[in-house]
DNA sequence: TTGTATAATGCGAAAGATTATCAATTGCAA
DNA sequence: TTGCAATTGATAATCTTTCGCATTATACAA
């Protein structure tokens, strides 16, 4: 008889790999992440947790977010607005980073190894090791047309 | 008989320029805006401000915050940790960018023209005119002798 | 499988930063 | 100097996140 309620994930093995107690709430908050490609905040997290197995409380929904960030699973991601959003942590390629569009808060990623490379240099030149990259950057689009949308 | 507890600043000239009242809590919080180098949050702006007049409430010092920041006057800046941090925006000249030392929480400014293009290159490829850039990196000191601090 | 020690959860309270409320005060233009 | 809208101080409210603690579930050994 199963009564799991959500199906394992990616990141629900790495949480067994890293030697983390996997609860239905983490499988199911795992499972979530991993079938997001966007940045959500905790608030809606739960909400999609929650949509998947009703038994999941937001306390646990911030307690597993700082777990999995804790353990190189999540990456925190700070777009202002005053709430941390979260998206699953890049594998071995680069970071990537984040342009928000100002008028409509939609977040775009862009990957650029040039500006990987630059701050990296900058860092070394003033006798530092890089160790984290905050960067975002908001822009607006550009009118291609005239009386463009 | 004069009654003015505050200097005027280069601050509070910007106020009067954008037709803002020049209140005397103004003038403080303004005369200790012009008198730090630093990145001080709300908190530690207050402790300044009641030194120079302690005629004055955080209230007013978070309100004035951001009364100054929305004409142009402060940046708001987020180094994490939870409260903002303020600056004196930059003039004319580029903006600046900030390294954070990793070990001792440290702020440290530079200017890259490099860092600047990029950017504003990279924006504009996507389709969108550069409005604002999120900035800031943690690093390590590097030892530069075996043993070294 | 069953039992147990331990870690995790749910719920509400607490904390910490920032904003809102509102009566009293003040800057400033007339 | 007056008048009035804008600002202030004190404090309550709000918002996000963390804590405390009794209850429950997981991992693991018997
Ligand atoms: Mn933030
Ligand atoms: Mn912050
Ligand atoms: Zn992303
Ligand atoms: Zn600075």
């Amino acid at each position: 008889m199963k009564e799991q309620t959500s199906p394992d994930s990616p990141l629900a093995d790495l949480c067994r790999q890293r030697g983390l107690k996997l609860t239905g709430q983490r499988r199911t908050i795992a499972f979530v992440l991993s079938d997001s490609d966007d940045h959500p905040d905790v608030e809606e997290l739960y909400r999609r947790a929650v949509a998947v197995d009703s038994r999941i409380s937001i306390a646990t929904v911030y307690r597993t977010v700082r777990l999995f960030e804790e353990n190189g699973i999540l990456q925190r991601r700070d777009f202002g607005g005053g709430r941390a959003r979260y998206e699953v942590a890049d594998g071995d390629h680069g970071d990537h980073y984040h342009l928000i569009d100002a008028d409509s808060g939609k977040v775009i990623e862009f990957e650029n190894a040039e500006l990987d490379a630059l701050l990296d240099t900058i860092v070394q030149q003033m006798g530092y090791g890089l160790v984290t990259t905050r960067l975002s950057v908001v822009g607006r689009k550009k009118a291609k047309t005239r009386g463009g949308n």
